[in-house]
DNA sequence: CTGAATCCAAGAAGATACTG
DNA sequence: CAGTATCTTCTTGGATTCAG
């Protein structure tokens, strides 16, 4: 069992956490927990467009397969937050890693973007004739 | 221009970079595309589960944002490869990371996930009184 | 072989209103 | 404040067909 585990294989198990993972909500709420814990309602404002029900429905996926915990107050008004667990934390890093890799990389991407846009179709060029 | 980049903002142009990016498939993608240019079938048969379109138009995206190049040699039959770009080459260490967190850490998610759904609602736990 | 174009179903995501 | 439920919208993705 667990042998040669590979995203790829459409079978593997491993898949279905890739498909957990990229998504562009998971990266951005673990990347505001990295501070510590965050109450909800600061995540809704931190992680910009993001809808309450995508934030609780992400955050409960995240529960599940243990990425964050919930930590309930007993108070009234309610007051819940949600930190990293340590699994959280190793995988936070990463989201960390592509965030940054984004904003340093995105000038780039986005003149490039521009350029291919005013250019003529693709299929007049890059032949290897 | 380009000052405080940060893709948590809805209207940064940083977002867009990590809406593509956070993606399965070209998570997939340019891992595949490491070991060199790759054809187009030799891509559909190792990114298991992924249709020749949703290949096509993320092949599409990553071209157009310059992660790779699209190499048509003029035989017949056709014959079509794509490799990685300097850039995409710099985000395909990223996707690597990201697969290789995968496979060193689902087993344990896996085995939460299993605990988590024989437990209990989580109404009645986790609670600081 | 490659891949563009179309149609269609399924699921994600947004908006809103309501409960504790 | 936090969360649920419902409804609607629309993107994603699959199957098929056709062209270079």
């Amino acid at each position: 069992m667990f042998l040669p585990a590979n995203p790829c294989n459409l079978n593997c198990p491993s898949r279905d956490v890739l498909d957990l993972i990229a998504s562009k909500w998971v990266i951005l709420i673990l990347c505001c927990l990295q501070q510590g814990p965050v109450r909800t309602g600061e995540l809704m404002r931190q992680v910009g467009g993001i809808s309450q029900k995508m934030l609780t429905q992400t955050l409960r996926d995240l529960e599940r397969d243990g990425f964050v915990e919930r930590i309930s107050h007993p108070e009234v008004p309610p007051r819940v937050e949600y930190q990293l667990t340590d699994l959280g934390r190793s995988l936070s890093e990463l989201a960390r890693s592509v965030e940054q890799w984004v904003v340093g990389n995105y000038p780039v991407i986005l003149e490039k973007r521009r350029k291919t846009a005013a250019a003529p179709g693709r299929s007049s060029a890059r032949h290897l004739d």
